[in-house]
DNA sequence: ATAATATATACGTTTAAACATATATATGTC
DNA sequence: GACATATATATGTTTAAACGTATATATTAT
């Protein structure tokens, strides 16, 4: 059962809190997609995405080479309140516009969602 | 301005987490108040609601030989949403239940809120 | 002025989180 | 099978947070 203070400890830390956040606005995406936006390397993304996994607030599914994550859907009602206003509260933040800009200019980007 | 990295990591520590909801729950409590109802020493209770205070997550004001604590009215939306959803999560915590319990239970309560 | 109560802070220590680098595993391609 | 790409994990180190104890400050009462 996911608990106010598992929840709030993932979201404690800026390369999950940007990870989540991007996740939250974009629905699903591979290591690969958090490392290019976030400009981290790939065993810190990895790192950090696996103990998001641990503590169930993501999911993730194998595609290929790919690992895509996205948000647990099963999350209770006041933790996906929670994140919504997190991420509301993210939507004015430079950090947040620059790694969304990042995500879209992203070339090789795989393509995934379409066959989703 | 109140980010949503810092408002996290202000609720990121359970002492600050207990502390916060028993001010969402009960709008304004003393210092004692809170080392009775969550049963830790006063220096560790002051020392967190001291950074809350500097995280401008809470204000304080003086009452004599009391200080209480509230939350920051001129916190943004949603940081007050963010609140709201963690609250709800917390009611049926039983840690959250036994902090009100042992709140209610204190005898030699200061009687502030009366003449506030 | 002394003592008692409430709260804050300073100091040195301990604990835990995050880190970078190196390496391992899995998948896909030739 | 050899190589390239994507991802995960292990190891030792560094950084930062929380801690307990001791002490300082402020208020109130005697």
């Amino acid at each position: 059962m996911m608990t106010p203070e598992t929840l709030l400890k993932s979201l404690a830390d800026q390369t999950r809190l940007r990870s989540l956040m991007l996740l939250m606005q974009e629905g699903e995406l591979c290591v690969c997609e958090l490392t290019h936006a976030l400009d981290l390397i790939q065993p810190k993304i990895s790192r950090h995405l696996a103990s998001l996994r641990d503590m169930q607030v993501v999911i993730d599914r194998r595609a290929g080479q790919w690992i895509y994550y996205s948000i647990n859907p099963k999350l209770p009602d006041w933790a996906n309140e929670l994140l919504k206003a997190t991420l509301k509260g993210s939507l004015t933040q430079k950090q947040f516009k620059a790694d969304i800009k990042k995500l879209k200019n992203m070339s090789n980007r795989p393509e995934n969602r379409l066959c989703a």
